[in-house]
DNA sequence: TGACCCGTGCGGCAATATGCCGCATTCCTT
DNA sequence: AAGGAATGCGGCATATTGCCGCACGGGTCA
Protein backbone atom coordinates (compact mmCIF):
# COMPACT_ATOMS: atom_id res chain seq x y z
CA UNK A 1 0.00 0.00 0.00
CA UNK A 2 1.40 2.96 -1.10
CA UNK A 3 1.49 6.11 1.14
CA UNK A 4 -1.44 8.36 0.29
CA UNK A 5 -0.81 12.18 1.27
CA UNK A 6 -3.69 12.12 3.01
CA UNK A 7 -3.80 9.85 5.01
CA UNK A 8 -7.03 8.92 6.91
CA UNK A 9 -7.46 9.51 10.75
CA UNK A 10 -8.30 7.34 12.94
CA UNK A 11 -9.34 7.30 16.97
CA UNK A 12 -9.13 4.52 19.50
CA UNK A 13 -11.53 4.60 22.39
CA UNK A 14 -10.51 2.06 25.12
CA UNK A 15 -9.24 1.73 28.55
CA UNK A 16 -7.29 -1.03 28.31
CA UNK A 17 -3.78 0.59 27.55
CA UNK A 18 -2.29 -2.55 26.35
CA UNK A 19 -4.91 -3.29 23.84
CA UNK A 20 -4.81 0.18 22.46
CA UNK A 21 -0.97 -0.27 22.39
CA UNK A 22 -1.70 -2.63 19.92
CA UNK A 23 -4.37 -1.84 17.52
CA UNK A 24 -2.86 1.49 17.37
CA UNK A 25 0.37 0.24 16.23
CA UNK A 26 -1.04 -1.94 14.09
CA UNK A 27 -3.77 0.31 12.05
CA UNK A 28 -1.03 3.03 11.76
CA UNK A 29 1.50 0.54 9.97
CA UNK A 30 -1.37 -0.06 7.73
CA UNK A 31 -2.07 3.91 7.14
CA UNK A 32 -3.79 5.47 9.16
CA UNK A 33 -3.14 8.15 11.62
CA UNK A 34 -3.92 6.93 14.41
CA UNK A 35 -4.81 8.98 18.09
CA UNK A 36 -5.81 7.26 21.14
CA UNK A 37 -8.43 8.26 24.30
CA UNK A 38 -8.79 6.05 26.85
CA UNK A 39 -12.00 7.94 28.50
CA UNK A 40 -15.50 9.00 27.11
CA UNK A 41 -14.09 12.84 27.93
CA UNK A 42 -10.67 12.49 26.68
CA UNK A 43 -12.88 11.21 23.13
CA UNK A 44 -15.03 13.65 23.18
CA UNK A 45 -11.92 16.38 23.46
CA UNK A 46 -10.37 14.48 20.45
CA UNK A 47 -13.77 14.84 18.36
CA UNK A 48 -13.74 18.24 18.78
CA UNK A 49 -9.86 19.56 18.27
CA UNK A 50 -9.34 17.41 15.42
CA UNK A 51 -12.52 15.03 13.69
CA UNK A 52 -11.70 11.78 12.83
CA UNK A 53 -13.05 9.86 10.05
CA UNK A 54 -12.90 6.56 11.68
CA UNK A 55 -13.69 5.21 15.42
CA UNK A 56 -13.19 2.23 17.24
CA UNK A 57 -14.95 2.56 20.26
CA UNK A 58 -15.24 -0.28 23.52
CA UNK A 59 -18.09 -0.24 24.85
CA UNK A 60 -16.91 -1.72 27.97
CA UNK A 61 -15.68 1.96 28.95
CA UNK A 62 -14.91 2.36 32.98
CA UNK A 63 -17.26 4.41 34.19
CA UNK A 64 -20.23 5.15 31.79
CA UNK A 65 -21.91 3.75 29.29
CA UNK A 66 -20.11 3.01 25.98
CA UNK A 67 -23.56 3.15 24.17
CA UNK A 68 -23.95 6.88 25.40
CA UNK A 69 -20.50 7.85 24.20
CA UNK A 70 -21.59 6.70 20.64
CA UNK A 71 -24.66 8.79 20.44
CA UNK A 72 -22.58 11.27 21.78
CA UNK A 73 -19.59 11.48 19.11
CA UNK A 74 -22.14 10.82 16.54
CA UNK A 75 -24.07 14.00 17.58
CA UNK A 76 -20.96 15.51 17.14
CA UNK A 77 -19.83 14.34 13.75
CA UNK A 78 -22.67 12.44 12.20
CA UNK A 79 -20.30 11.29 9.48
CA UNK A 80 -18.13 9.53 11.52
CA UNK A 81 -17.89 6.17 10.71
CA UNK A 82 -17.41 3.86 14.15
CA UNK A 83 -17.10 0.42 14.72
CA UNK A 84 -17.81 -1.07 17.89
CA UNK A 85 -15.98 -3.22 20.13
CA UNK A 86 -16.71 -5.22 23.08
CA UNK A 87 -15.35 -7.91 25.68
CA UNK A 88 -18.22 -10.30 25.83
CA UNK A 89 -20.55 -11.07 22.60
CA UNK A 90 -23.54 -9.29 23.78
CA UNK A 91 -26.57 -9.14 21.62
CA UNK A 92 -28.47 -6.56 22.77
CA UNK A 93 -25.50 -3.90 22.97
CA UNK A 94 -24.64 -5.23 19.54
CA UNK A 95 -27.70 -4.27 18.30
CA UNK A 96 -28.14 -0.69 20.38
CA UNK A 97 -24.89 0.43 18.96
CA UNK A 98 -25.89 -0.52 15.21
CA UNK A 99 -29.44 1.18 15.69
CA UNK A 100 -27.02 4.44 17.26
CA UNK A 101 -24.78 4.69 14.27
CA UNK A 102 -22.28 2.42 14.40
CA UNK A 103 -21.64 0.94 11.01
CA UNK A 104 -20.17 -2.54 12.47
CA UNK A 105 -19.95 -4.35 15.68
CA UNK A 106 -16.72 -6.91 16.68
CA UNK A 107 -15.96 -8.76 20.07
CA UNK A 108 -12.59 -9.02 21.16
CA UNK A 109 -10.24 -9.97 20.21
CA UNK A 110 -9.97 -8.58 17.21
CA UNK A 111 -7.22 -8.00 15.30
CA UNK A 112 -6.23 -4.46 13.23
CA UNK A 113 -7.29 -7.26 10.10
CA UNK A 114 -10.84 -7.33 11.80
CA UNK A 115 -11.54 -4.05 12.07
CA UNK A 116 -10.44 -2.60 9.07
CA UNK A 117 -12.28 -5.25 7.43
CA UNK A 118 -15.24 -4.11 9.90
CA UNK A 119 -15.15 -0.64 8.54
CA UNK A 120 -14.55 -1.89 4.66
CA UNK A 121 -18.44 -3.56 5.05
CA UNK A 122 -20.54 -2.10 2.25
CA UNK A 123 -23.56 -4.31 3.60
CA UNK A 124 -24.29 -7.92 4.36
CA UNK A 125 -24.86 -10.20 2.07
CA UNK A 126 -28.78 -10.51 2.04
CA UNK A 127 -28.64 -14.43 0.64
CA UNK A 128 -25.57 -15.66 3.48
CA UNK A 129 -26.76 -18.48 5.35
CA UNK A 130 -28.05 -17.58 8.54
CA UNK A 131 -26.25 -20.63 10.21
CA UNK A 132 -24.90 -19.95 13.26
CA UNK A 133 -24.32 -23.27 15.10
CA UNK A 134 -26.07 -23.24 18.81
CA UNK A 135 -23.30 -22.22 21.68
CA UNK A 136 -22.65 -24.27 24.05
CA UNK A 137 -24.65 -24.21 26.76
CA UNK A 138 -21.20 -22.78 29.42
CA UNK A 139 -20.97 -20.30 26.82
CA UNK A 140 -24.53 -19.47 26.45
CA UNK A 141 -24.88 -19.01 30.89
CA UNK A 142 -21.41 -17.27 30.77
CA UNK A 143 -22.67 -14.68 28.34
CA UNK A 144 -25.79 -14.10 29.88
CA UNK A 145 -24.37 -14.11 33.24
CA UNK A 146 -21.84 -10.95 31.78
CA UNK A 147 -24.68 -9.02 30.72
CA UNK A 148 -26.89 -9.50 33.90
CA UNK A 149 -24.21 -8.80 35.77
CA UNK A 150 -23.12 -5.43 33.67
CA UNK A 151 -26.53 -4.54 33.93
CA UNK A 152 -26.69 -4.75 37.39
CA UNK A 153 -23.36 -2.69 37.05
CA UNK A 154 -21.22 -5.46 39.03
CA UNK A 155 -23.21 -5.97 42.03
CA UNK A 156 -23.03 -9.87 42.42
CA UNK A 157 -25.89 -10.19 45.06
CA UNK A 158 -28.38 -8.21 42.95
CA UNK A 159 -27.34 -10.59 39.74
CA UNK A 160 -27.45 -14.28 41.66
CA UNK A 161 -30.95 -13.18 42.69
CA UNK A 162 -31.71 -12.04 39.10
CA UNK A 163 -30.71 -15.04 37.95
CA UNK A 164 -32.04 -17.67 40.79
CA UNK A 165 -28.67 -18.96 41.78
CA UNK A 166 -26.95 -18.60 44.75
CA UNK A 167 -24.52 -15.96 45.56
CA UNK A 168 -22.10 -18.47 46.62
CA UNK A 169 -22.50 -19.96 43.05
CA UNK A 170 -22.05 -17.28 41.05
CA UNK A 171 -18.78 -15.90 42.77
CA UNK A 172 -17.13 -19.23 42.11
CA UNK A 173 -18.37 -19.13 38.50
CA UNK A 174 -17.13 -15.95 38.09
CA UNK A 175 -13.62 -16.68 39.98
CA UNK A 176 -13.59 -19.77 37.73
CA UNK A 177 -14.45 -18.48 33.95
CA UNK A 178 -11.69 -15.80 33.44
CA UNK A 179 -9.04 -18.64 33.93
CA UNK A 180 -9.87 -21.23 31.61
CA UNK A 181 -11.41 -19.15 28.98
CA UNK A 182 -13.77 -22.24 27.84
CA UNK A 183 -15.34 -22.12 23.58
CA UNK B 1 -56.89 -0.82 25.82
CA UNK B 2 -59.80 0.56 23.31
CA UNK B 3 -60.60 -1.20 20.06
CA UNK B 4 -59.56 1.42 17.32
CA UNK B 5 -61.89 1.26 14.53
CA UNK B 6 -58.96 1.17 12.64
CA UNK B 7 -56.75 -1.97 14.05
CA UNK B 8 -53.01 -2.11 13.47
CA UNK B 9 -52.32 -4.96 11.14
CA UNK B 10 -49.47 -7.68 11.68
CA UNK B 11 -47.97 -10.58 9.61
CA UNK B 12 -45.83 -13.04 11.91
CA UNK B 13 -43.49 -15.37 9.65
CA UNK B 14 -42.24 -18.10 11.14
CA UNK B 15 -42.19 -22.46 10.63
CA UNK B 16 -43.18 -23.10 13.61
CA UNK B 17 -47.13 -23.88 13.85
CA UNK B 18 -47.00 -23.85 17.23
CA UNK B 19 -45.44 -20.78 18.27
CA UNK B 20 -47.17 -18.74 15.49
CA UNK B 21 -50.32 -19.94 17.08
CA UNK B 22 -49.53 -18.83 20.87
CA UNK B 23 -47.91 -15.31 18.99
CA UNK B 24 -50.60 -14.85 16.52
CA UNK B 25 -53.62 -15.38 19.64
CA UNK B 26 -52.03 -13.49 21.91
CA UNK B 27 -50.94 -10.48 19.67
CA UNK B 28 -54.76 -10.24 18.45
CA UNK B 29 -55.89 -10.24 21.57
CA UNK B 30 -53.63 -7.21 22.07
CA UNK B 31 -55.45 -5.72 19.08
CA UNK B 32 -53.66 -6.23 15.68
CA UNK B 33 -54.92 -7.94 13.02
CA UNK B 34 -53.08 -11.00 12.53
CA UNK B 35 -51.94 -12.52 9.84
CA UNK B 36 -49.25 -15.47 9.15
CA UNK B 37 -46.98 -17.04 7.01
CA UNK B 38 -44.79 -20.03 7.18
CA UNK B 39 -42.63 -19.75 4.19
CA UNK B 40 -41.14 -16.98 2.29
CA UNK B 41 -43.31 -17.29 -0.27
CA UNK B 42 -46.50 -16.69 1.33
CA UNK B 43 -44.84 -13.81 3.19
CA UNK B 44 -44.21 -12.22 0.37
CA UNK B 45 -47.54 -13.02 -1.39
CA UNK B 46 -49.66 -11.56 1.93
CA UNK B 47 -46.95 -8.27 1.79
CA UNK B 48 -48.17 -7.52 -1.90
CA UNK B 49 -51.84 -8.19 -1.14
CA UNK B 50 -52.48 -7.07 1.86
CA UNK B 51 -49.11 -5.16 2.84
CA UNK B 52 -49.12 -4.93 7.02
CA UNK B 53 -47.78 -2.68 8.92
CA UNK B 54 -46.05 -4.49 11.05
CA UNK B 55 -44.07 -7.87 11.14
CA UNK B 56 -42.34 -10.14 13.04
CA UNK B 57 -39.87 -12.33 10.73
CA UNK B 58 -38.23 -15.68 12.15
CA UNK B 59 -34.77 -15.25 10.43
CA UNK B 60 -34.48 -19.67 10.52
CA UNK B 61 -37.15 -20.39 7.86
CA UNK B 62 -36.74 -23.40 6.81
CA UNK B 63 -35.14 -23.29 3.12
CA UNK B 64 -34.06 -20.34 2.29
CA UNK B 65 -32.33 -17.22 4.46
CA UNK B 66 -34.41 -15.09 6.45
CA UNK B 67 -32.22 -12.70 6.08
CA UNK B 68 -32.74 -12.42 1.91
CA UNK B 69 -36.71 -12.35 2.72
CA UNK B 70 -36.20 -9.76 5.13
CA UNK B 71 -34.80 -7.41 2.34
CA UNK B 72 -37.54 -8.73 -0.24
CA UNK B 73 -40.18 -7.36 2.43
CA UNK B 74 -38.40 -4.25 3.10
CA UNK B 75 -38.07 -3.97 -0.80
CA UNK B 76 -41.49 -4.07 -1.50
CA UNK B 77 -42.65 -1.79 1.69
CA UNK B 78 -40.22 0.53 2.69
CA UNK B 79 -42.44 1.86 5.41
CA UNK B 80 -43.47 -2.13 6.76
CA UNK B 81 -41.55 -2.22 10.70
CA UNK B 82 -39.93 -5.44 11.07
CA UNK B 83 -39.30 -6.81 14.34
CA UNK B 84 -36.54 -10.24 13.76
CA UNK B 85 -36.40 -13.35 16.06
CA UNK B 86 -34.42 -16.10 16.02
CA UNK B 87 -34.24 -19.36 17.90
CA UNK B 88 -29.94 -18.77 18.48
CA UNK B 89 -28.84 -15.54 19.48
CA UNK B 90 -26.48 -14.80 16.63
CA UNK B 91 -24.12 -11.03 17.32
CA UNK B 92 -23.68 -11.42 13.42
CA UNK B 93 -27.49 -11.89 11.94
CA UNK B 94 -28.57 -9.39 14.34
CA UNK B 95 -26.36 -6.88 13.18
CA UNK B 96 -27.07 -7.92 9.50
CA UNK B 97 -30.66 -7.87 10.32
CA UNK B 98 -30.89 -4.49 11.42
CA UNK B 99 -28.39 -3.15 9.19
CA UNK B 100 -30.45 -4.58 6.74
CA UNK B 101 -33.28 -2.24 8.17
CA UNK B 102 -35.38 -4.45 11.01
CA UNK B 103 -35.96 -2.24 13.52
CA UNK B 104 -35.24 -4.60 16.50
CA UNK B 105 -33.95 -7.92 17.25
CA UNK B 106 -35.13 -10.54 20.00
CA UNK B 107 -34.34 -14.07 20.37
CA UNK B 108 -36.06 -16.79 21.35
CA UNK B 109 -38.33 -16.99 23.40
CA UNK B 110 -39.91 -14.06 23.16
CA UNK B 111 -43.46 -13.57 24.76
CA UNK B 112 -46.03 -10.87 23.00
CA UNK B 113 -45.30 -8.64 25.60
CA UNK B 114 -41.36 -8.42 24.32
CA UNK B 115 -42.51 -8.21 20.50
CA UNK B 116 -44.96 -5.17 21.40
CA UNK B 117 -42.03 -3.80 23.48
CA UNK B 118 -39.58 -4.35 20.27
CA UNK B 119 -41.79 -2.10 18.01
CA UNK B 120 -42.18 0.62 20.61
CA UNK B 121 -38.61 1.48 20.78
CA UNK B 122 -38.15 5.18 19.26
CA UNK B 123 -34.96 4.93 17.42
CA UNK B 124 -31.45 6.27 19.07
CA UNK B 125 -32.55 7.15 22.74
CA UNK B 126 -29.28 5.43 24.68
CA UNK B 127 -30.64 6.12 27.88
CA UNK B 128 -33.70 4.10 27.19
CA UNK B 129 -32.35 0.69 25.87
CA UNK B 130 -33.74 -2.70 25.85
CA UNK B 131 -34.99 -3.85 28.60
CA UNK B 132 -36.37 -7.17 29.24
CA UNK B 133 -35.43 -8.86 32.45
CA UNK B 134 -32.85 -11.47 32.62
CA UNK B 135 -33.87 -14.70 32.64
CA UNK B 136 -32.64 -17.36 35.14
CA UNK B 137 -29.90 -19.44 34.21
CA UNK B 138 -31.90 -22.84 34.39
CA UNK B 139 -34.72 -21.33 32.40
CA UNK B 140 -32.21 -20.11 29.65
CA UNK B 141 -30.59 -23.49 29.93
CA UNK B 142 -33.88 -25.15 29.44
CA UNK B 143 -34.71 -23.27 26.41
CA UNK B 144 -31.55 -23.52 24.65
CA UNK B 145 -31.40 -27.17 25.27
CA UNK B 146 -35.01 -27.57 24.01
CA UNK B 147 -34.43 -24.95 20.74
CA UNK B 148 -31.34 -27.26 20.02
CA UNK B 149 -32.83 -30.41 20.37
CA UNK B 150 -35.84 -29.40 18.32
CA UNK B 151 -32.91 -28.55 15.55
CA UNK B 152 -31.54 -31.63 15.40
CA UNK B 153 -34.60 -33.45 15.57
CA UNK B 154 -34.71 -34.67 18.64
CA UNK B 155 -31.78 -36.62 18.30
CA UNK B 156 -29.70 -36.48 21.85
CA UNK B 157 -26.74 -37.51 21.08
CA UNK B 158 -25.51 -34.70 18.83
CA UNK B 159 -27.60 -31.95 20.80
CA UNK B 160 -25.48 -33.13 23.62
CA UNK B 161 -22.42 -32.91 21.64
CA UNK B 162 -23.29 -29.34 19.87
CA UNK B 163 -24.08 -28.11 23.87
CA UNK B 164 -20.50 -29.48 24.66
CA UNK B 165 -22.26 -31.61 27.22
CA UNK B 166 -22.07 -35.17 27.89
CA UNK B 167 -24.92 -37.16 27.13
CA UNK B 168 -25.81 -38.92 30.10
CA UNK B 169 -26.56 -35.05 31.90
CA UNK B 170 -28.63 -34.08 28.91
CA UNK B 171 -30.96 -37.35 29.39
CA UNK B 172 -30.53 -36.52 33.11
CA UNK B 173 -31.67 -32.92 32.18
CA UNK B 174 -34.43 -34.11 29.74
CA UNK B 175 -35.87 -36.66 32.14
CA UNK B 176 -35.90 -34.13 34.75
CA UNK B 177 -37.15 -31.10 33.54
CA UNK B 178 -41.04 -32.03 32.15
CA UNK B 179 -41.82 -32.76 35.61
CA UNK B 180 -40.86 -29.83 37.97
CA UNK B 181 -41.19 -27.25 35.77
CA UNK B 182 -38.94 -24.18 37.07
CA UNK B 183 -39.39 -20.47 36.12
C1' DT C 1 -27.75 -63.12 7.02
C1' DG C 2 -24.21 -61.24 10.10
C1' DA C 3 -20.99 -57.59 11.00
C1' DC C 4 -21.05 -52.77 11.85
C1' DC C 5 -22.35 -48.13 13.20
C1' DC C 6 -25.19 -45.14 15.64
C1' DG C 7 -28.59 -43.88 18.80
C1' DT C 8 -31.18 -44.78 23.26
C1' DG C 9 -32.02 -45.78 28.05
C1' DC C 10 -30.27 -46.76 32.38
C1' DG C 11 -27.32 -48.37 36.61
C1' DG C 12 -23.33 -47.29 39.31
C1' DC C 13 -19.50 -44.75 41.12
C1' DA C 14 -16.01 -41.22 41.72
C1' DA C 15 -15.11 -36.35 40.90
C1' DT C 16 -17.21 -31.78 40.91
C1' DA C 17 -20.38 -28.35 41.65
C1' DT C 18 -23.77 -26.41 44.41
C1' DG C 19 -26.52 -24.76 48.42
C1' DC C 20 -26.13 -23.00 52.80
C1' DC C 21 -24.22 -21.97 56.76
C1' DG C 22 -20.79 -18.78 59.18
C1' DC C 23 -17.51 -14.85 59.77
C1' DA C 24 -14.62 -10.64 59.00
C1' DT C 25 -14.48 -6.52 56.19
C1' DT C 26 -15.73 -2.54 53.78
C1' DC C 27 -18.68 1.11 52.28
C1' DC C 28 -22.90 3.88 52.74
C1' DT C 29 -26.63 6.07 55.10
C1' DT C 30 -28.82 7.66 58.99
C1' DA D 1 -21.85 5.07 66.23
C1' DA D 2 -25.22 1.87 64.65
C1' DG D 3 -27.72 -0.33 60.85
C1' DG D 4 -27.89 -2.18 56.23
C1' DA D 5 -25.90 -4.22 52.22
C1' DA D 6 -22.09 -6.27 49.49
C1' DT D 7 -17.99 -8.79 49.28
C1' DG D 8 -14.73 -12.67 49.75
C1' DC D 9 -13.91 -16.93 51.52
C1' DG D 10 -13.70 -21.47 54.43
C1' DG D 11 -16.20 -25.63 55.46
C1' DC D 12 -19.41 -29.30 54.82
C1' DA D 13 -23.65 -31.95 53.47
C1' DT D 14 -25.97 -32.81 49.28
C1' DA D 15 -26.85 -32.64 44.34
C1' DT D 16 -25.12 -32.86 39.80
C1' DT D 17 -21.81 -34.44 36.29
C1' DG D 18 -18.59 -37.11 33.83
C1' DC D 19 -17.57 -41.49 32.46
C1' DC D 20 -17.57 -45.99 32.52
C1' DG D 21 -20.49 -50.21 31.37
C1' DC D 22 -24.31 -53.05 29.24
C1' DA D 23 -28.53 -54.37 26.47
C1' DC D 24 -31.35 -53.16 22.84
C1' DG D 25 -33.26 -51.36 18.27
C1' DG D 26 -32.71 -49.78 13.64
C1' DG D 27 -30.30 -48.87 9.82
C1' DT D 28 -26.54 -50.18 5.94
C1' DC D 29 -23.62 -53.01 3.30
C1' DA D 30 -20.98 -56.89 1.67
Amino acid sequence: MSVCPEQPSLLVVDDDPVFCRVLSLALSRRGFVVNVAHTSAAALAQIRTEPPEYAVVDLNLAGDSGLGLLSHLLNLDPTLRIVVLTGYASLTTAVEAIKLGAINYLSKPADADEVLAAFDITSGDPTAPVSSRPLSVNRLEWEHIQRVLRDNEGNISATARQLGMHRRTLQRKLAKRPAKFDG
